[in-house]
DNA sequence: AAGTGGGACAACCGCTTCGCC
DNA sequence: GGGCGAAGCGGTTGTCCCACT
């Protein structure tokens, strides 16, 4: 039987032996891979150079770690997932030796199942809704919310005015509560950072506690250094974002302090044509730049403290430049997605 | 002990992207 | 710019193992 991916005869498939695995090891580590499909010949292996190329990047790689993955770990993958989406690839680079397939099984096989027990649809990492839950089998600490598009944040509370490091996942097996955080205050727009948002907060390991409002723990008053620097003649019109708290929340992820190249701010004239387009084009330059960088970095706690994000000081400067209501509701979309 | 269902993980398939000519 | 092969990627399927009946 031949394989489809090269049409050879006599290619084998299925799992790999231990043999087989000791001439891949062996030809790659002494001659490299070079190029794949001449792999299998050189290596004398009965195998299509496709095959060989995943089981080595998958499985036999030094550097690949094995065992399962820890909390930290978890955490990481339930972040970029949030905002990526199913980019196992683009995931897997924030966990050293960890593969796609391997982040993707887990995935499927484990963080879905959880984000799914609290209420959570994994696709959007939103609450999903009450129709949706009640077809499916979801535990409970989920409670109606005022605004139904108001997004659930889960989190540790030990991990909001801590390091990275101490953001472990811990879903179900956490020795700390996890609370289920709902914004309170403001719809799912631009939020300003004037005043603290607040949360309502249950503790979803002890059914009877009772649903506690708080402020934001994460909240900072804005800094005379936070305010944005626009120049609205400069005909790149970028931005400055350094200033800028992107502030993921779920679990108090900022980007990092180094000077970047933000989102555009169309100018007037510009706005009528693509921007939307743009805007979606820059959004994911944005993200691909720099919030990765800041959940591969340790979060300094001082920059946490330096950083809000002034959406109202940005709201105005949009105005002010040109920026139709369309694209405010783009870049309203950005902050809260993101 | 045998059958079965489900979870975890490895591997495959097909499409897209990239690089070269 | 178009064609082609190689590599990359994400979805899906296959296989193994283990708990349960």
């Amino acid at each position: 039987m031949g394989h489809r991916c090269c049409g050879k005869q006599k290619v084998k498939r299925g799992l790999w032996s231990p043999e087989e695995d000791e001439k891949l090891i062996k030809h790659i580590t002494t001659r490299g891979h070079g190029s794949w499909s001449s792999v299998p010949k050189h290596a004398g292996l009965q195998r299509c150079g496709k095959s060989c190329r995943l089981r080595w990047i998958n499985y036999l790689r030094p550097e690949l770690k094995r065992g399962s993955f820890t909390p930290e770990e978890e955490q990481i993958i339930i972040d970029v997932h949030r905002i990526l989406g199913n980019r196992w690839a683009q995931i897997a680079k924030h966990l050293p030796g960890r593969t796609d397939n391997e982040v993707k099984n887990f995935w499927n096989s484990c963080i879905k199942k959880k984000l799914m027990s609290q209420g959570l649809d994994p696709k959007t990492h939103n609450l999903i809704s009450s129709h949706q839950r009640s077809s499916n089998k979801i535990g409970g600490s989920i409670r109606s919310q005022p605004h139904d598009q108001q997004k659930p944040i889960s989190v540790n509370f030990t991990t909001v005015n801590s390091q990275k490091k101490n953001c472990s996942a811990e879903l179900n097996s956490s020795s700390s509560p996890i609370v289920t955080l709902y914004n309170a205050q403001q719809p799912p727009m631009v939020q300003t950072m004037a005043t603290p948002p607040t949360y309502q907060y249950h503790d979803d390991q002890n059914p009877n506690a009772a649903w506690t409002s708080a402020k934001d723990p994460t909240f900072h008053e804005p800094s005379a250094e936070s305010t944005l620097n626009i120049s609205s003649s400069s005909s790149s019109s970028s931005m400055n974002l350094s200033v800028f708290g992107l502030w993921d929340n779920s679990n108090c992820l900022y980007a990092s302090a180094q000077p970047i190249e933000a989102p555009r701010i169309l100018l007037e004239g510009e706005q009528s044509k693509g921007s939307e387009e743009v805007l979606q084009q820059e959004k994911e330059k944005l993200l691909e730049m720099e919030m990765f960088k800041a959940i591969d970095q340790d979060m300094d706690a001082s920059l946490m403290e330096s950083t809000s994000f002034d959406f109202s000081f940005l709201e105005s400067t949009l105005m002010s430049t040109g920026v139709t209501s369309h694209d405010l509701n783009s870049m309203a979309d950005f902050a809260w997605n993101y």
